[in-house]
DNA sequence: TTTATAAATGTAAAAAAAACACTTATAGGA
DNA sequence: TCCTATAAGTGTTTTTTTTACATTTATAAA
């Protein structure tokens, strides 16, 4: 029934302009970068259908009717993990002709960013799903490792000028933990005060009364991300989120 | 006859694992600047079909089914300006469920850089094309105004990043016309001495023994864009361009 | 009480960016 | 041919930003 509903609005319907352009299956494909307090990781899983069964994927899906690209890799993302509050951003739109040997398929790809820990989603939703060490992710289908590869860049790109690692990071956090998710995005290291200066002279941070006691024996202070006091600032003075 | 082996194509080849999918048209959209030693320009077409017959657009057109991407937007330039070795670059894909009213179709924008004068094509190609100063674009339709609004916030961030402005300048420039064009994109005004040493200190022009003599009594030495010392830095010291 | 460990802290040097004004070459007009 | 008007060409100082760098402190565990 829906194929010949289908069949009927692309071919006959009288209200469309364009019948004799070609259609094209359009899927959304998700890098989803996560943090655990230490290391950059990316949630891979292995497909479970054809073509390609078996090997290592980003998570994807098709654009349907009723939904456009962010609402596909919203549902895509919810499909793997359960949550619907990811946040998410579209990178680029793939089209080489055969990218996909199954059928011809254009593919846009989305970037997520998620911490690992606090968000304790209900178990991943599908089984085969691996946070794999950034640098130890595995050869991926299709042209997944170039989009990856794009994804890193884009992230790296938007690290240094956006505070986005708030989105990686649990509600508080140590100055340390910043650090580590910063030095993992660039892949570099940095210095300690340097950083600790650069983060505090931005003034987005609120410093708490309380210490994370599991790492040191000295505790580390916890901060939060005053969210309201950077939009306000980027409204008001067009503030600049630079690192 | 090409249809039938289309809808066949589609839902009847075996070889088709997506078989249950929606598919969508995918059109290609062109941003495409100018600059005329003066000022930063956007060339829009009067759309001459329809929906929205007569109202100011960008140029597009559908992806086809033996292309890629980027090769329909060459195409949909070329079909425009006659010139195939335009510089093109994908910037974001619009998927809004009613965007066109026409039917229902996702839009991947490109932008495209353009020496209006020394690129003479043989005529715009189509009649009803004009170029606009980018301050003085008319409404477009649909979402074209926020695929402009996107293009130019991207267009300004490469200009800080990327020696793009040569593409949009003749072969050979004055150091005024580099500011002008730069101080278009970035919509301020530049301190002149500044801006030269800043450029020189890049160290990827070469001055000519030349004069452009059209615009003062002194003359303006001439400049050449320098692509392979370029290329070479970046390659060898990951030389960065940042005005 | 001692020890081991990561956290916290500031300053000086170097580099980059911004502010700033006068001289020069030439065409065209007097 | 001399004068004038106009944009081109040129450096230095100040300010800001970035980088480099080492010691003390708080606490849990031994």
């Amino acid at each position: 029934m829906e194929e010949d509903v289908e069949v009927s609005e692309n071919l006959n319907n009288h209200l469309n302009y364009y019948q004799k352009e070609d259609q094209v299956l359009l899927a959304v494909d998700c890098i989803i970068f996560g943090f655990d307090k230490e290391n950059l990781k990316i949630l891979l899983i292995k497909r479970n259908f054809e073509p390609e069964k078996g090997k290592w994927s980003l998570i994807g899906g098709f654009l349907k009717k009723n939904e456009n690209l962010d609402e596909a890799a919203v549902r895509v993302l919810e499909t793997l993990t359960g949550l619907n509050d990811i946040y998410l951003e579209q990178i680029h739109t793939y089209s080489k002709i055969d990218r996909d040997p199954g059928q011809r398929t254009i593919s846009v790809a989305y970037y997520a960013l998620i911490d690992v820990d606090s968000h304790h989603f209900d178990g991943i939703q599908i089984d085969s799903a691996h946070w794999f060490d950034i640098s130890e992710a595995p050869e991926l289908i299709f042209d997944h490792n170039e989009m990856v590869q794009k994804a890193k860049a884009r992230l790296k790109r938007r690290a240094l000028s956006k505070p986005i690692g708030f989105e990686l990071l649990p509600e508080k956090f140590t100055m340390r933990q910043l650090q580590n998710l910063y030095e993992s995005i660039l892949d570099k290291k940095l210095d300690k005060r340097n950083f600790i200066n650069k983060i505090n002279s931005l003034d987005v941070l609120i410093k708490l009364d309380e210490k994370d006691m599991s790492v040191s024996r000295k505790g580390a202070y916890l901060y939060v991300f005053d969210k309201d006091k950077y939009e306000k600032k980027v409204e008001e003075d067009g503030f600049i989120f630079k690192i």
